[in-house]
RNA sequence: GGAGGGGUGGCAGAGUCUGGUUUAUUGCGCGGCACUCGAAAUGCCGUGUCCCCUUCGGGACCGUGGGUUCAAAUCCCACCCCCUCCGCCA
């Protein structure tokens, strides 16, 4: 959501925010929605006014028939400004509803494109390997050594389901073990957040309406999150931050639930593409200032590429382009793993910044130093998720033998340097 | 699942029974100033949010939405949320 103060000065602005992501957003319809809004109003306050200045000459006048007249008075008054008020209540209906859909305004930096395959690779980092055997894909070498029952993952959950076993299960310990540990050096304070939320906090993240298909339920009407990224935001709602207290740095460790509705038909095999998998997540919320945001932004990026790079996986980053870009971002990357089998980058990672967009929905303001209370910024950026960091682990540590070598980082964290043959 | 008590500004907490002088008492916090070498303490001043308006000013908002009334934080109804106790349970 943006202040409609902004938008209203801004408007050719906002229409190129629209048309840079194919966003169909009429702001012209805002603008003369947010005109009949301001007049109404205008109107029904006077109304209000007059209305509310005979209880007052009521309460002093002891005269019965000057009382009657006063009382018949507003009465009549009372009728029109019902009728202005229900106007007024169905524009501010159609106001909202507009103003949920203006988009954020992408950042100059934000390549033109229409879907993702306009996305820029900015950099690419690591050596990918050669193999000079047949090298196997992610199922296969799971399977094999055992790291993960796909079968009775079927049986049990149903389609996409999996069990991770063995040394899978051990190598997702220890990746999330070894991911606290490192994003612990970059003052993050840990976190353990529900995954099931209240739904109104979804629409806050702007999860919803768009992606409500997605998303499971319960009976009770909660909604499971799909990323900790809402019971995060979540967390601070409502509030008025201390300006000394920012940034908050959080790292969240969550399980994560998508019903990967209408992608039925992709990565239907391994763990890939789940409808339950763990992922540990950065937030931040900083003061209003795009500078700060701009260079949290970079900073949460980094930490996620020191991590891959510790763990020595070759990656890409991307910006993502104005048409793949949600409405709700300003700017986002992407960080994708080399995976062998399919001979391209896969996404591990995404990392985007709001602005007071989402903060603004979620009501989180701070105190500045002129004691004047502004909506904080917000950022988030994925830490690492698993299983899918385990495709790119065992694709790329994979051996001749079938058997897969730990990478360095994880072994005190594993007790073993090597899975499997 | 059962019973009861509540939702008031950044926070705490009055006001609700008995509707109008509540443009919401008070304290804390916050901002400014004074005192001070500086700070603490103290004193003084200011300080809810949002909307309309160039200014002056006006209006809305006491969980949300309806209703009663000339007039609602206050009375009535529905919903949402929180707390306590009992039950069940890892």
């Amino acid at each position: 959501m943006l202040d409609i103060e902004f938008i209203r000065d801004n408007q050719e602005l906002v229409k190129r925010a629209a048309d840079k992501k194919g966003v169909d957003f009429d702001i012209n319809q805002l603008m003369e929605v947010d005109d009949k809004r301001r007049k109404l109003k205008t109107e029904v306050d006077n109304m209000r006014q007059r209305q509310n200045e005979i209880p007052d000459k009521i309460s002093q006048v002891n005269d019965q028939i000057k009382r009657n007249e006063l009382i018949d008075k507003a009465q009549d008054l009372k009728e029109e400004l019902q009728e202005k008020e229900d106007k007024l209540k169905s524009t501010k209906e159609d106001w909202q509803r507009l103003m949920m859909d203006v988009p954020n305004i992408p950042d100059m930096s934000v390549p033109a494109g229409e879907d993702e395959s306009d996305n820029k690779q900015l950099k690419t980092w690591g050596q990918k390997p050669h193999f000079d055997f047949d090298a196997k894909d992610h199922v296969d070498l799971m399977k094999t050594n055992n790291l993960a029952d796909f079968k009775r993952g079927q049986k049990v959950h149903g389609f996409r389901g999996y069990y991770l076993k063995g040394a899978g299960a051990q190598l997702s310990w220890a990746i999330w073990n070894y991911a606290r540990d490192f994003f612990s050096e970059f003052d993050f304070q840990p976190f353990l957040p529900p995954a099931v939320v209240r739904k109104q906090y979804f629409f806050g993240t702007g999860h919803l309406p768009s992606e409500a298909e997605d998303l499971y339920k319960t009976q009770d009407d909660e909604l499971l999150s799909g990323t900790a990224e809402i019971p995060m935001m979540a967390y601070h709602a409502d509030e008025v931050l201390e300006q000394s207290d920012l940034p908050k740095r959080y790292l969240a460790f969550s399980p994560c639930y998508r019903r990967e509705a209408g992608s039925h038909g992709k990565d239907t095999k391994g763990v890939f593409r789940v409808h339950e998998f763990y992922k540990l997540e950065q937030l931040m919320l900083c003061e209003a200032s795009h500078e700060r945001s701009v260079e949290l932004h970079e900073e949460i990026t980094e930490n996620t590429e020191k991590f891959l790079q510790s763990l020595e996986l070759p990656y890409e980053q991307e910006i993502i382009c104005g048409g793949d870009l949600m409405k709700s971002k300003v700017k986002s990357y992407d960080l994708k793993l080399w995976i062998p089998s399919e001979k391209r980058y896969r996404e591990i990672a995404s990392s985007s910044y709001y602005h007071d967009y989402q903060t603004r929905r979620f009501n989180i303001k701070y105190q500045d130093s002129e004691g004047k209370k502004r909506y904080v910024h917000s950022l988030n950026g994925t830490a690492i998720p698993t299983p899918r960091a385990l495709v790119a682990i065992v694709e790329n540590y994979q051996n001749a033998d079938g058997s897969i070598t730990v990478p360095e980082a994880l072994r005190s964290y594993c007790g073993t340097d090597k899975i499997g043959a």
